[in-house]
Order: structure tokens, then C-alpha cells, then sequence
RNA sequence: GCGCCUGUAGCUCAAAUGGAUAGAGCGUCCCCCUCCUAAGGGGAAGGUUGAACGUUCAACUCGUUUCAGGCGCGCCA
């Protein structure tokens, strides 16, 4: 057990005995900001006392009485009433022993048994990934990872539009472009996808099939077509492969589509929630959150893009889920309120379904915007950033921002100061330790590490401490930035303990195998830490 | 007009169910390699957390109002 469970846990009792029954969350203890504050601190007496009709000063001291002094050096009582505990060094540098015997595992939660879907990426077959998606896909599968660290049970997947009128728009481009080749004269209309892979995948359609199509031919368009959307999504894998995020689940829309499934549900289960207006049909969906009814059978008997989607997540719900995500990105927020009214109709509490919103990403490049745009191909793609930023820097940096917050991409700073990128700064910490470890590796390391006492090593070891609780409290929240900002504090740490402690003291054996065994334990989470994020830990830089 | 998101240091962003002195990186200015990786460390400067009220022992955090920016308000997806 932590010491930060140890003291809630006596904390709880020593309430209860003063006639407050609390939860064990209720009670909360925090990392104290600086020394004077010792090493941990708890509000429980300022929140709690006016509930007991007390002084918060008296409350605390109670508590504080209360408390033998088995891993606690000493409390104290400050400002309006908190309590400051000071713990005894050798509670502190224990954690060392535990985090190396568990290794890879250390800040893994315990299987919770909940089943986890979360949908992201879902971009349409007809366009490289761009700067939208690449966050979205950062995002995402970093949620996937901490979730599964935390405990959770997940799966990844990606829902493919490819019945819709985009699909039609990508046959009719192809169409265009595979006739320009050939040599016709024909412009390309305004409402087409203008992207060069367009250009690029008529060519190889012309390589591969050589003198077969056949203009205005329905057949000979729809072969097309498929080709096209085939292409387009491999290359949405290989460009997800590279970028580290791999599906569990590619879900097709003619799938969901398939045996009239679609109407079946509609009849079926939403029929006495539709009304028809001037030929359409609409979902009452403002019963439920909606501010506005929803059409999902056009007037001339088609599905609206909804009816699908409902349909589809009905089918991931079938699965077993406890937990259905959805990442989206923020100019989809109108989308919520429907689905999660849709799926409300079918007796789903409206938390079933969570939509975690990506914010969109502004490039900026010259000290200006860059519009992006997948028609004109001037938007910067996935494999782009991949290829100049790299893949670790990507990611990082689309990660240790909020979602919810709006960002700016600087190109400029991402491809010219690589160096100095925060997703360095941590690799760095780990790239320093694994060289220390790799040259000392013929000295033994004693795990009880019973010489720490300096403060750069108690801050460090404190900072290894809290790991299982951020994965916890990060997972919960769904905000892998807490992680991110975990990492570069525990950078820092790792960069103080390193300047200001030799490691390596071979006149000094003794405390260089407690040192080397901080420097181990530090490594393993820093590693964990970047694991989470989808982020490499090199052993050299 | 209505709805969602955002507003914190010169720039990009943090701040775990409201807690003690609001923190990092970049940029600027000083120091520090005869020694394990200087992609590092130490220090300085830089803030009325857009604004105003309110709730509270305590507000970046909660509430109301307001200003500014982004996005959305289709029988498009």
C-alpha cells in the first residue's frame, strides 16, 4: 500500500470516530508544493470541520493525534488548517524496491472489467489523413493506451463512410482525372476532390487495368471507384501504421447497411419516434436533448448520414460494451446531442456514449496560418509531419495539450528546433540513466536504497511515487496531457538528481548502489510514462 | 439570433473533486563541463488568470453578466 492510502485510510478512522462516515476519495492528500509544507498534505479539517460544528485548527489537531507515528516523522498544523505530514526517509526510499521488481507493470491499475470502446480517427476513403486527423489519432489511441494501463479493457476502432454521396464525389474525380491521362480535355469541376493522390490513383488504376475503362459506363465506373476507395483506405492504415495506432475493428457502412438492417432498425425500434414531414422522416430527438428534430429518411427515400450512424453504434453497443467513445472533432459538437438522443430512445442512459471533442489545429508557418484543405492539397498530411517532425514529436506534442483547447502547430518550431522539443527533453532523462546503468553495470545495485537523503533524490523518489495515481486520476478524465505533464516534471527531477548527485562513486560503493538503484526505478517509469503516450524511450540519443 | 469550445508570462500551453507563494517549454539576460550524455543544471526578468459582480474561511477553477476569438446551427457527412 502507498503511504498516501496508508494516511487517508487513518484519516477516514480518525473521522469516523468523530462521527463523520466518509468515502475513501473524499479524503484527499496532495504532494505538499514545497519542504516547509512537508511531504504530504491534507484540507480534510478545513472541508470537513464546519460538518462537525468545529474549528478547523481543532479538527486538524485531533487528527493529528489521532495518527501513530509508524511512517510519519512528524505533523504539523499551518494556516487556516491544514495538515502537513512529514514522512520518515526510509517509508520514502522504499518505493525503489517496488517500483524495480515491478518493472513494466509499475502505475498499471488492477483489471477493472470494464469494456471500453472508443471510435476515432473514422476519416472518410477519399484523402490523406491531414493535421486534423493526426491529432484526433493522437489523442485517441493515447486514450486506448491509458485506458488499457489503467485497467480497462479497450478496444480501437474505425468506422468507414463508404456508402455515401463522398464515395460518388471520389468515382466522379477519379473519373476526371483518369480521362485527363488519357488525354482528354476536361476540367476537373469545383466541387471534386483536387488533392494530387487523386491524380496519383487514377495513374496506378491506368497501370494496372491499361486500356479498360470505358467512359459514361456504370460498370466500368463503379470498378473505379472501388479501386479508388481501396487505395485511399490502405493508405489511411499504412499512414496510422507508421504513426503508431492500429484498429482493433474497421466497421464499413455497406456492412451496417447489409440485409436492410437499417430499415429493420428504424421500423423496428425507432418507428414510434418518427414523424413525417413534406416526404421526410424525422426522429423526435428533441424528446430527449436535441434542440431540433432530426431528418433521417430524405423525401426522396434515402438515409441522411444519422440512420446509419445510429444503426451502427446500436451494433457496438451489441457487443458488450460498458462505455462507448467517440472522438470527434470540434466542428462535429452538434452531433452529440442526436446520437446520444438516439440511443437514449433505446433505454441507454445518456452517458453511455461519451464524445470527447478534438479541437482543431491551426498551422502556422512564417509567423502565418496555413488554410488547409484536403480539395486543394495544400493542407499538410499526416505522413508529412511523420516524415519532417517524426513520429515521437507528433505525438507528444498533439498529446500534452488538452483536447478542449485550441492549438497552434508551429511548423517552423517543430522542424527547426527540434531539439529543443519538451518529447527531447524526457527521451534525454531516459537516454542519461540507461548510460549511467549500461557503464555501471558491473556494480551492484541495492534495491533498499537506504543512502538517499539528498533533496534532488527524495524529490525525485516522490515523484516516482505519484505515477500510479496520475495514470489513475489521467485515465478517469480521459486527458493523457496529465501525463505529458507528469513526464516533464519527472524529466526535470531526473536532470536534478543527475547534476547533483554523482551516480557513479566507485570510492563509494555503498551509495552509489542506493544511486544507481533510484537511477533504475526512474528509468522504468519514465519509460512507462512515455509508453502511455505512444512515445519511445531510446537508451541513446 | 441560438448553442458548444476557448481566453493564464512576449509566444505555445499546464495547474488532479475549489486550497497555502498560479507553473513549464520556447524566446531574452547572467553563471556552471579536468568527472557518469551540456539535447543538461543553477539563477534573473516577465502575471490585476479578458472584464465586472456574486458564492466561500479560501476562486484560474463554481454562478450570473459582459467583451474577444474559433466552431456549429441542412432532407451535407
Amino acid at each position: 500500500m502507498s503511504i498516501e492510502e496508508t494516511l487517508k485510510i487513518k484519516i477516514k478512522d480518525s473521522l469516523k470516530s468523530e462521527g463523520l462516515d466518509l468515502e475513501l476519495n473524499d479524503i484527499i492528500i496532495e504532494n505538499s508544493k514545497t519542504p516547509e509544507h512537508g511531504d504530504y498534505a491534507s484540507n480534510v479539517a478545513l472541508k470537513f470541520a464546519g460538518r462537525l460544528g468545529m474549528k478547523p485548527r481543532d479538527l486538524a489537531e485531533k487528527i493529528s493525534n489521532s495518527i501513530d507515528k509508524e511512517v510519519i516523522e512528524k505533523i504539523e498544523i499551518a494556516g487556516p488548517g491544514f495538515i502537513n505530514f512529514f514522512v520518515k526517509k526510509d517509508a520514502i526510499n522504499s518505493v525503489v524496491k517496488g517500483i524495480i521488481s515491478a518493472g513494466d507493470t509499475y502505475g498499471r491499475g488492477a483489471k477493472n472489467n470494464k469494456k471500453v470502446n472508443v471510435e476515432f480517427v473514422s476519416a472518410n476513403p477519399t484523402g490523406d489523413l491531414h493535421l486534423g486527423h493526426a491529432r484526433c489519432a493522437a489523442v485517441g489511441d493515447s486514450i486506448c493506451r491509458l485506458y488499457d494501463f489503467a485497467g480497462y479493457e479497450v478496444t480501437r476502432e474505425f468506422y468507414v463512410n463508404n456508402a455515401g454521396n463522398q464515395i460518388h464525389t471520389l468515382g466522379l474525380s477519379l473519373d476526371i482525372r483518369l480521362r485527363q491521362l488519357l488525354g482528354e480535355k476536361i476540367e476537373l469541376p469545383e466541387d471534386s476532390y483536387h488533392a494530387n493522390d487523386i491524380i496519383d490513383i487514377a495513374k496506378l488504376y491506368n497501370e494496372k487495368h491499361p486500356n479498360e475503362y470505358k467512359v459514361g459506363d456504370e460498370e466500368s465506373f463503379k470498378k473505379l471507384q472501388k479501386f479508388g476507395m481501396d487505395e485511399e483506405l490502405e493508405k489511411i492504415k499504412r499512414d496510422l501504421e507508421l504513426f503508431r495506432v492500429k484498429f482493433d475493428i474497421y466497421s464499413f457502412e455497406t456492412d451496417v447497411r447489409a440485409n436492410n438492417h437499417v430499415q429493420d432498425v428504424l421500423e423496428n425500434k425507432y418507428g414510434k419516434f418518427t414523424y413525417q414531414q413534406e416526404g421526410a422522416t424525422f426522429l423526435r430527438t428533441t424528446d430527449f436533448l436535441d434542440d431540433k428534430d432530426r431528418a433521417v429518411v430524405k423525401s426522396d427515400g434515402s438515409y441522411t448520414y444519422l440512420m446509419p450512424d445510429i444503426a451502427y453504434h446500436l451494433i457496438k453497443l451489441s457487443r458488450g460494451y460498458d462505455q462507448l467513445i467517440d472522438v470527434l472533432g470540434a466542428d462535429h459538437h452538434g452531433y452529440i446531442n442526436r446520437m446520444k438522443s438516439a440511443l437514449m430512445m433505446q433505454g441507454y442512459s445518456k452517458d453511455t456514449l461519451e464524445v470527447e471533442l478534438v479541437q482543431v489545429v491551426r498551422l502556422i508557418k512564417d509567423g502565418e496560418e496555413v488554410k488547409m484543405s484536403k480539395r486543394t492539397g495544400a493542407g499538410v498530411t499526416l505522413r508529412e509531419l511523420c516524415e519532417e517532425v517524426g513520429v515521437d514529436a507528433t505525438r507528444y506534442f498533439f498529446v500534452s495539450r488538452a483536447a478542449s483547447s485550441h492549438l497552434d502547430f508551429d511548423l517552423n518550431l517543430a522542424l527547426e528546433q527540434s531539439s529543443s522539443n519538451p518529447v527531447y527533453y524526457a527521451q534525454y532523462a531516459h537516454a542519461r540513466l540507461a548510460s549511467v546503468l549500461e557503464s555501471a553495470s558491473d556494480i551492484k545495485i541495492d534495491e533498499n536504497a537506504p543512502m538517499l537523503k539528498e533533496g534532488s533524490e527524495t524529490e525525485l523518489l516522490k515523484k516516482l511515487i505519484e505515477f500510479p495515481h496520475i495514470i489513475e486520476v489521467s485515465a478517469e478524465k480521459r486527458a493523457p496531457h496529465m501525463v505529458a505533464t507528469y513526464i516533464q516534471e519527472l524529466a526535470a527531477s531526473i536532470h536534478s538528481f543527475y547534476t547533483n548527485c554523482r551516480l557513479i562513486d566507485r570510492d563509494n560503493l555503498e551509495m552509489t548502489a542506493s544511486r544507481l538503484a533510484l537511477a533504475k526505478a526512474a528509468k522504468i517509469v519514465m519509460k512507462n510514462a512515455l509508453g502511455v503516450l505512444g512515445v519511445d524511450a531510446p537508451n541513446k540519443m
